[in-house]
DNA sequence: TAGATTGTTAATCGATTAACAATC
DNA sequence: TAGATTGTTAATCGATTAACAATC
């Protein structure tokens, strides 16, 4: 309906301005120009009007921007303004570090329950949650509302996994696991891919060090 | 030195390149296209001549790449060919997490030990690591010529256990805590933000069903 | 050789930056 | 009002795609 088609290089921005704008209305700073924003964010002031430009005029000429307001309305551009109910499966050491965060859940993310395959670990206590058996996966997201998966598994049986998630009408897949998967149209995937970021970084060590 | 300032995007690229070409050599396939590779991978086929052709002719006219050589190149273009020491400041759950992972010892990284701040932290062990005192970091990275710091830090004190860091001589960090940090040239940042990119999902999540 | 596919140049597309009139 | 700063258009820069001669 609306949306005249963001960049991703805008929308993987915005983040960054929520964060900075909620570090300002933190230090009770009231307002900001997009020069000022700029100094500390490390984008530039054009750049910045443009970026927010997309979704509105929300500053003042001869003012600039109102921290608290512009901060509200990314987050509401972001989606978060509401509560999404998520699920996480694959319960090792990753997959419990990030149900134990408690900042995602402050941010309307809330886990709902976490599963595995693994026999062994079905049953146990991980701080709030039970761990569940995979299987049943399909009748909790059904009961319970679920519209986002976490997935902290290995790349074997993860196409396979998420199937089963598209079909039961999961809307948005966080994926730790290294594998591009395959989803319909309305279904959509967040890649977070730990060694393609650690290679990135041993790339740029190796560019500086040959300077 | 060489490197003809190549574009982040391509440097984005080259991990995913690795990985899919590290798969066809799993499957014993020896020779592909840049038309066969784009079909599997995603990119175009123009994008990815002129993705390696920044790097060398890899490949030859009629036949395509050799996918073994190829897959080794990419890896020594991203400073794979070699070990790096690593420590890891945070043995919280996700600092554990990555601890234990076994894919990044086995692409070089070894993790040679786990700091921690909290005095409740220190002398627990995790698997093969014994968790030991902050206060003790810059000894350590002298001792056992450590030249990446993995941070599953909180964001405050970040800032000025970086410092302390990069004057010890550490010469890229892996930084896992929402900040933006601070270098010097000779050092490397590269961040994961888990929080902006479950945020980029909210987002992309939202903007599917306006449509 | 004929066919296939690269390496590379040129064309296009998109994103960033600069500039400035509008306006608070 | 005068000064500041936005919103927005135009200019520039960079990245992607298309095309094709070179060549295996």
């Amino acid at each position: 309906m609306s949306s005249k088609n963001i960049s991703m290089a805008v929308i993987r921005r915005l983040p960054k301005y929520h964060r900075y704008l909620g570090d300002l209305l933190d230090k009770d700073i009231q307002r900001i120009s997009s020069k000022e924003l700029s100094d500390i964010i490390g984008f530039t002031a054009s750049q910045i009007r443009q970026d927010l430009n997309n979704f509105g005029g929300f500053g003042q000429q001869g003012y600039g921007y109102n921290v608290e307001a512009l901060y509200n309305e990314i987050g509401k551009i972001l989606g978060l303004n509401r509560s999404y109910n998520a699920i996480l499966v694959g319960a090792g050491n990753l997959g419990q570090a990030i149900a134990n965060y408690s900042g995602f859940r402050k941010a309307g993310f809330e886990i709902k329950a976490l599963f595995d395959a693994n026999p062994k670990m079905i049953g146990l206590k991980i701080r709030d949650f039970e761990i569940l058996d995979s299987d049943n996966i399909e009748q909790f997201i059904t009961d319970n509302n679920i519209e986002i998966a976490i997935l902290c598994i290995p790349r074997n049986g993860a196409q396979e996994l998420v199937n089963r998630l598209v079909k039961t009408g999961i809307k948005g897949v966080w994926n730790f696991a290294p594998i591009d998967l395959e989803v319909p149209d309305g279904v959509i995937v967040e890649n977070v891919n730990l060694k393609e970021s650690l290679f990135t970084l041993s790339y740029l060590m190796k560019e500086n060090e040959e300077e």
